[in-house]
DNA sequence: GATAATGTCTATCGTTTTGGTAGAGTATAC
DNA sequence: GTATACTCTACCAAAACGATAGACATTATC
């Protein structure tokens, strides 16, 4: 029942981005920094997020990565899903799925169906528009703090 | 975001060993066979969940496995957390994680927490008793149907 | 048009986890 | 005393995980 680290760092990314939303393009070193993510792994990351539609890039000097959409458009569950797969804790609840005997007898089906939902109403639900804000707010606090 | 085979396995094994609850021992090749589980596979979990204090087994002919506690004392969620650890999707939610820099200012920690308490509601709800019932009246129903 | 700073792409790699299998040993009912 | 169970330890192949390496392509700026 475990997110992966590419997943986690991928949500990571998608966050900062969003704080920068509006901004110049942000660079894998300065992303990678900030969310203490390895270099190269990141890398990948991003283009994959990429090609998923999350994220854009821009080339060259003053070059980075950018949010493709308002993050008021990308929740959590969106990046997690991409980068993990369906959320369910189990395949057998998938439509159409044959590797089980008695799948219509199958009583645990329903409570792995239920897992699987609970987990994507939490997910679905969060927005990085959201906890850009909340994000922010934290960063405004820790400042007047000192 | 997945549940293993183990984790899978061991909760049919519980699931079979409770619609027999009350009667005589359930053997390993005849648990395996039900639940479509390699024999030598089960043998290890089994003798792991009778570490956990969930199953009782009796040595020589005639012997078994046995659930150690009453149906309705074991949830879904004993049995998971047992053999697949925390639910939680991450392991920054654990009291005491110092594996994370700025844990206080994390705001997907939140995110995470939820998913955990999400998944705890599901898991913990649901007793073995109502899942044994449940699958007794679909045994049942298909007898009828015939 | 050279150069420095950026992203792009493919390959590789060591470790851990997963999902088993093998086989020798021990207890018990009959 | 033997057949039928569970017990225990070791081993193993394949996949997933968490990166790392390095050559290449693009672009802003001087």
């Amino acid at each position: 029942m475990k997110l992966t680290f590419k997943g986690d760092y991928a949500v990571k990314a998608i966050l900062n981005l969003s704080v920068h939303y509006g901004n110049s393009p942000v660079t894998i070193p300065d992303l990678a920094k900030r969310s203490d993510i390895p270099i190269k792994f990141l890398e990948q990351i991003l283009l994959n997020l990429k090609r998923g539609g999350f994220v854009e890039s821009r080339r060259g000097k003053v070059g980075g990565y950018l949010l493709a959409k308002h993050p008021s458009k990308i929740t959590v569950g969106d990046v997690v899903r991409f980068i993990e797969g369906p959320l369910d804790p189990i395949e057998c609840v998938q439509d159409g799925y044959k590797g089980c005997r008695d799948i219509k007898k199958c009583v645990l089906r329903e409570v792995w169906l239920k897992v699987g939902k609970a987990i994507s109403h939490v997910l679905d639900n969060v927005t990085f528009e959201e906890l850009a804000k909340k994000s922010k707010k934290f960063d405004a606090a820790y400042v007047y703090q000192i």
